[in-house]
RNA sequence: GUGGGGAUAGCUCAGUUGGUUAGAGCGCCAGAUUGUGGCUCUGGAGGUCGCGGGUUCGACUCCCGUUCUUCACCCCA
C-alpha cells in the first residue's frame, strides 16, 4: 500500500515551486528596501509558549495546535503562527539593547489542525513582520506601508485595506460595556451563536455573517466610538500617513481580530478573488504581547500574511505567472567518443554560468533534438565524427533553425554575447 | 467539530436501465529508409475504476462504512 501525504498537507514542485521562490524573492528584496531582517526560528517551540502568547481560550490554542511529549518529556507544539516565537527570540536575546526599533521578518510554515478548504492548509506559510520598541503611529503606518508595498509589487489591484482601532486596554474596557448593553437590547433578533457570544466576547459578534445578525449591527456602535483621546489621536496619525503614501483604506469597525492581545491599530489586507477564506495578510498592534511573555513593556506592532493566498489571489487576478524555463544550449551526441566530448563541453560550460545541458539517456540524434526542443533551449548542437575532428560546433538557433559553425573554445563566449544582445 | 459535492491512465474527463477484453484527448516513449526539434501520421507503455464490506449469477455502476479531496460553516493566514 502506497504510503500518501497527510491532509491539509502538498508537495511543491515544479513550475509551482518556481513561483514561491519568485514570490519569496520579492518579499526579502521588500524587507530589505523597508530595513527588515530575517529571523528563522525553530519549527517547534514549548507548548507554554503558544499558551501564553496566543492566548489560552483561543481556537488556536484549544483545538488546533499540533502538540506533543518528546523523549525527555517535554511539552512541545508545532508552531500555529510566528509571531510569539518572535516575541520569545526578541527577549531570549536582549534585542532591547539593539538599535530601536527592532525590526523582523520571517518567512516560515506554520501548523494548525483544522479542515482543509479553499485557501487553509494544516501545513501553511507565512511571510510576517513585527516591529518591536515604537508605540509611534509611524510604525503602524511602516508595517501596513509594506504589505500594501508588496501586493502591488505582485501585482495585485483588486486587494482592499481595511482598518480599525480596538483602543487600549481602558478603551476596550468600555466598549465592551457600551457593545454588552447595545447588544442586550436587541438580544431578541441575534442568531443563537450571536446571544453566546454576547455574554462570552461581545467583540465576536461584529464578525458574525448571518444576515439577521447583520442587519442589527448596521447601527452598532464601533470601536472607534470608545476610544480615548490618545487611541483617536493615534489613529488619527495613522491614517493621515496612510493618506500622505497614497495609501487607500476604508475604516471597517467589524475588524475585530480574533486574537485577544491586539490593541489600537488592527488591519486586514482582503481579497474577493479567492474564496470565503478572503483574509490574505492580517495584523496590528500588540503593545502588551511582550509583557505576556514575560518581558518588559515594549509596544511592538507587525502582520502575517499568507503565502498560499498570495499565490491563489495572484492566479485569480492575473492568471498562471510566468516562470522562465528557457535554457542556453543542449550539447547531443553520436557515438562512445563524442558522448564524452557532450559531457566534457556541457560541464565547462556549465562552469561557465549558462544553463546547459546533455542527454543523460543515450538517445537517438532525433530523440536528443525533440528532447532539446522540450527543454526550452535556445541553441542546439550534436557532436558526432566530424565535429570530433574538426572541433567545432555547427549550432543551431532553436527559434529560427539557422546553423552558425564555431571551435568548441568560442562556444561559451558566443552564448554569453548572445544573452546579453538579448537583454 | 458540522454540512453538501466528488474519487476511473501521469493530467482533464467519458462510461448508456448493473453484463463479458474499461475508453477519449493531452502528456510520455518509439517509428515514418537509418546525424537534427516544432506540424502531421502510425504504433507502444501505463488502470487491483480510492480502500473495505454488502446485495447479485454478475458491480466502475446499487447500498453501508472508511480514507482522501473539494466547497461552505466556524476560525484564521
Amino acid at each position: 500500500m502506497l504510503i500518501k501525504s497527510l491532509t491539509g498537507t502538498k508537495d511543491i514542485f515544479g513550475d509551482e515551486v518556481n513561483e514561491w521562490i519568485k514570490i519569496e524573492k520579492t518579499i526579502r528584496d521588500l524587507c530589505k528596501d523597508f530595513g527588515f531582517s530575517e529571523i528563522r526560528t525553530p519549527m517547534f517551540e514549548f507548548t507554554s509558549l503558544f499558551q501564553r502568547g496566543v492566548g489560552e481560550t483561543t481556537d488556536i490554542v484549544q483545538k488546533e495546535m499540533y502538540s506533543f511529549i518528546d523523549k525527555g518529556e517535554n511539552h512541545i507544539t508545532l508552531k500555529p503562527e510566528s509571531t510569539a516565537p518572535a516575541v520569545r527570540a526578541y527577549l531570549e536575546h536582549n534585542m532591547h539593547a539593539k538599535i530601536q526599533p527592532v525590526k523582523m521578518y520571517y518567512i516560515s510554515p506554520a501548523f494548525r489542525y483544522e479542515k482543509p478548504q479553499a485557501g487553509r492548509y494544516r501545513q501553511f506559510h507565512q511571510f510576517g513582520v513585527e516591529m518591536f520598541g515604537s508605540s509611534s503611529a509611524v510604525a503602524d503606518a511602516e508595517v501596513i506601508a509594506l504589505g500594501d508595498m508588496l501586493l502591488k509589487r505582485l501585482g495585485l489591484k483588486k486587494v482592499e485595506l481595511h482598518i480599525n482601532s480596538l483602543g487600549g486596554p481602558e478603551c476596550r474596557k468600555q466598549y465592551n460595556e457600551n457593545l454588552a448593553k447595545f447588544l442586550e437590547n436587541k438580544k431578541e433578533h441575534l442568531c443563537e451563536l450571536c446571544n453566546n457570544r454576547r455574554l462570552k466576547n461581545p467583540l465576536r459578534v461584529l464578525d458574525c455573517k448571518n444576515e439577521k445578525c447583520q442587519k442589527v449591527l448596521t447601527d452598532v456602535p464601533t470601536t472607534l466610538t470608545s476610544l480615548g483621546e490618545e487611541c483617536k489621536k493615534h489613529f488619527e496619525e495613522v491614517q493621515a500617513l496612510l493618506t500622505a503614501m497614497n495609501i487607500n483604506f476604508i475604516v471597517d469597525g467589524s475588524i475585530v481580530r480574533g486574537l485577544d492581545y491586539y490593541t489600537k491599530t488592527v488591519f486586514e489586507f482582503i481579497s474577493n478573488e479567492i474564496g470565503s477564506q478572503g483574509t490574505i495578510c492580517g495584523g496590528g498592534r500588540y503593545d502588551k504581547l511582550v509583557e505576556e511573555i514575560g518581558g518588559n513593556p515594549t509596544p511592538a506592532v507587525g502582520f502575517g500574511a499568507g503565502i498560499e493566498r498570495l499565490l491563489l489571489t495572484m492566479e485569480a487576478e492575473n492568471g498562471p505567472m510566468y516562470i522562465d524555463n528557457s535554457k542556453d544550449i543542449f550539447i547531443g551526441y553520436r557515438g562512445e567518443e563524442a558522448m564524452i566530448e557532450a559531457v566534457k563541453l556541457t560541464n565547462e560550460l556549465r562552469q561557465a554560468g549558462l544553463k546547459a545541458e546533455t542527454d543523460p539517456l543515450g538517445r537517438s540524434v532525433k530523440a536528443q533534438m525533440k528532447y532539446a526542443n522540450k527543454l526550452e533551449v535556445r541553441y542546439s548542437a550534436i557532436i558526432g565524427e566530424s565535429e570530433l575532428e574538426t572541433k567545432a560546433l555547427s549550432l543551431k538557433n532553436m527559434a529560427t533553425g539557422e546553423p552558425s559553425i564555431l571551435p568548441f573554445s568560442d562556444v561559451a563566449t558566443f552564448l554569453k554575447d548572445d544573452t546579453n544582445a538579448n537583454l
